[in-house]
RNA sequence: CGCGGGGUGGAGCAGUUGGCAGCUCGUUGGGCUCAUAACCCAAAGGUCGCAAGUUCGAGUCUUGCCUCCGCAA
């Protein structure tokens, strides 16, 4: 069996570390991100990855930075791990570090590489709209996401289907990918194919793009927009002062009525909220204000009245 | 000790200077209509998050606690 470094943060890569804990690997080290005070009232929380290493007593590494650090490189050399595992850990690696295992260092993708390298590849798979997506095994190089390619698998994405459940859906097929490509990798049998050029990027997701801009925005990337921003940021849309943030919005058939973009057609609680767009109408089924949790669009309705007529902005 | 907003019938909300606990919806019963996510009438349903304090009197004021949420990371 080969000696593994783990290195990860989120639950997306937790998942990919108890895959390789029940597949009975040697883990030599756990490698996740510091600590920090994190969430409402700034309490400390471990990640995903430092939990799940705490309760399997697995040694746990979490340095301030991997880049020209000595001491942490020497750690690993001590450990003489047969490869390096990376999944979703939020540091680039150098080349003193990815030279260490025999078999290399090898991370899980959250996309079809050379598609969307990067930060976000679910959430921009999402937000364009894409059909399908899929998870990616690769060699790790000193370019991001830019190693050679091992294993692959496609993934649909359905019409509904939001971000987090992408991302919980990848997680799992991502960590049976990675672990049969430790396998391969472990007798020999795992292919190493060069990404082509035809690369594109998923940046890390900034704030901005959660506001809705109903004068140019069709119905259908509006939808988009608000699965692609669902669990992280929501869309949202101002109301006068007030946010209104989307959670789940459906696409109508384009109708008669043209009224400006962002424009309220209905809002009644028994009718539910459609609201004008650039190409047609969106209905809204989920909303959350200010300091509100999120409620299906009947509930909140009732006691927050909106005028018909209103222009969102 | 990061900043901030809440917890009021089943749901979502209102409740003014402390003075009989309200609205919209749902539920139940009845009525009306060719008909409706329609309309009319009636009823049930609340120790106002928990605990203590101030007061003749607290949903409302003071203190502590529990709990949910928004921003920021």
């Amino acid at each position: 069996m080969l000696n593994i470094v783990f290195m990860g943060t989120p639950d997306f890569a937790k998942e990919s570390l108890e895959m390789i804990y029940n597949a009975k690997y040697n883990i030599l080290g756990v490698v996740t991100n510091p600590d920090r005070p994190n969430g409402r009232g700034m309490k400390t929380v471990f990640s995903p990855v430092k939990e799940f290493a705490i309760e399997k007593e697995l040694k746990i590494f979490q340095p301030e930075k991997v880049k020209n650090n000595l001491e942490f490189v020497e750690k690993i050399k001590e450990l003489n791990p047969d490869i390096i595992c990376v999944v979703a850990y939020g540091k680039i690696l150098p080349k003193e570090i990815l030279d260490i295992p025999q078999y290399g260092c090898i991370n899980l993708h959250g996309s079809k590489l050379p598609k969307y390298r990067g930060a976000a590849p679910i959430q921009w798979a999402v937000l364009n709209g894409e059909k399908e997506t899929g998870v990616t095994t690769i060699y790790m190089n000193e370019e991001m996401d830019a190693g050679d390619i091992i294993l692959t698998k496609d993934v649909e994405i359905g019409e509904d289907e939001t971000t987090g459940e992408l991302w919980n859906k990848l997680s799992k097929i991502g960590a049976e990918l990675l672990l049969e490509t430790i396998n391969k990798i472990e007798d020999g049998t795992a292919p190493r194919v060069k990404q082509s050029d035809k690369c594109t990027f998923a940046p890390m997701l900034s704030k901005q793009i959660s506001k809705i801009n109903w004068k140019t925005t069709t119905s259908q990337q509006i939808k988009n927009l608000v699965r692609g921003l669902n669990p992280i940021f929501g869309a949202y849309t101002m109301y006068g002062e007030k946010k209104l943030k989307f959670w789940k919005v459906n696409v109508l058939k384009p109708e008669h009525i043209q009224e400006l973009p962002g424009t309220i057609l209905v809002a009644d609680d028994k009718k539910g909220l459609t609201i004008q767009t650039l190409d047609g109408a969106i209905e809204v089924l989920e909303i959350q204000t200010d300091n509100s949790k999120r409620m299906n669009i009947c509930d909140f309705l009732r006691g927050n009245k909106l005028q018909v007529g209103t222009i969102l902005n």
